[in-house]
DNA sequence: TTTTGTATAATTGTATACACGAATACTCAA
DNA sequence: TTGAGTATTCGTGTATACAATTATACAAAA
């Protein structure tokens, strides 16, 4: 999927109308023109047609047959909605890990939350981009770990999908540190090969993430 | 997306395409060209492109850049994970239910019901067929009624995903009964608005599906 | 025999052309 | 002015044409 994406056209603009999207640049109701969309990304009806019916597919565009396309949106609620979603099946995948779990991701664990405590450590103050994308790589590792391709495929989805709502939410201090604690002690569980806990902490940690969009005024209605 | 799916030419190679993946024509590493597939279903190339660039947002397609589609397959640990993430879901979605069903819903759910005891009763042998639509039918009205456009959007694409290993399993007359009525405790503890009985039997509900596709011998491995 | 280079064929990637359907604007009668 | 009916326009649906890339076949050199 990630291949067909990287170097061809229409894989790019399927992912900047994606991102276009999410941003909020076309907002719920939009029609979406082939026409237009080529002219303002210089390519060709082709590759537009090809990406729209992908988002359409996502649930991000809703097309109507001889009339043409129209962004869904994206509300706070379906974004809370996958978050409780994610929750459950976090704490699915890291009971999954504990047994499928090699030697090798749970180095990559290891050094993804080093990385991160060096980063909390800084005494110029940490990098919030970096942060940001060690918290990534914690989880999709945790994902890949689960051994099963379809848990794996989904909560990836679910990543991209939130990707904004992270974006726009200030990583405080207070919550990186504890979240970096909370990966800590989710990859102890994990060594420990306990299921359950592993499990329950994963799934709390979702949960935290929850709370603070809250308290940051997020709407989840 | 249904919309799109019935009229038009590129939605039904799509849903072809799917079909004889899931059915086993087109077996795992197989590669899939656009010419050959298009004079197969009489089409030109374009709607075929279409279609594999979705199968391969659903994972059942992998492209690979100037190269080629290649069927990725479905093994019966996919299926086998699908109806664990799926149990999990199923009862988030009831617990859901409760709160946001509609009176409308609740009568479409008691129909349907009704309908699949109907058939049970029949002196001459209850139409398979005619239950398997109804237990769909049961299913896709509860996930409308969750009020999650997330969770109901996710729940349809694993009920098709899984509806080759449904129909492979045959339904025995004893299981149909006992999901019946499963369906009816599920459906009165909504009634009763007990989210937390209607989450723990419609979780427990899937786990006797797959109870019985085991006793059928399905491979999980 | 193996390897390497090159020409050729096959396949995908993109653009364009044409057909079809839907929406809009217009005409003309009441 | 209003309304029905028709013409026109606009956008999508599909097919085809062309470009770019990759695979294949074959020949020449090591």
């Amino acid at each position: 999927m990630e291949e067909y994406q990287e170097h061809s056209l229409g894989g790019r603009v399927f992912q900047r109308i994606r991102e276009d999207i999410l941003n909020g640049k076309y907002k719920e109701h939009d029609e979406l023109r082939e026409n237009t969309l080529g002219k303002e990304l210089g390519v060709s009806r082709t590759p537009v047609r090809e990406a729209l019916r992908q988002l359409e597919l996502e649930g991000l565009v809703t097309i109507i047959p001889n009339r043409g396309a129209y962004v869904t949106g994206i509300t706070g609620k379906d974004i809370w909605d996958i978050y409780v979603i994610r929750s459950m099946l976090e704490g699915l995948c890291a009971r999954w890990a504990v047994e499928h779990i090699t030697d090798e991701q749970l180095d990559e664990l290891e050094e993804a939350i080093l990385l991160s405590e060096f980063q909390m450590k800084k005494t110029s103050g940490f990098n919030a981009e970096q942060v940001t994308e060690l918290d990534g790589r914690f989880h999709s590792i945790l994902y890949d770990a689960s051994g099963s391709r379809m848990l794996s495929h989904l909560l990836k989805d679910f990543h991209n999908y939130v990707k904004v709502a992270r974006k726009n939410s200030v990583v405080s201090e207070e919550r990186a540190r504890k979240s970096i604690r909370e990966h800590r002690q989710i990859l102890r569980a994990i060594r420990d090969r306990d299921a359950d806990m592993a499990e329950q902490l994963a799934n709390e940690h979702i949960l935290h993430v929850m709370q603070n969009l809250k308290k940051q005024g997020f709407e989840a209605k």
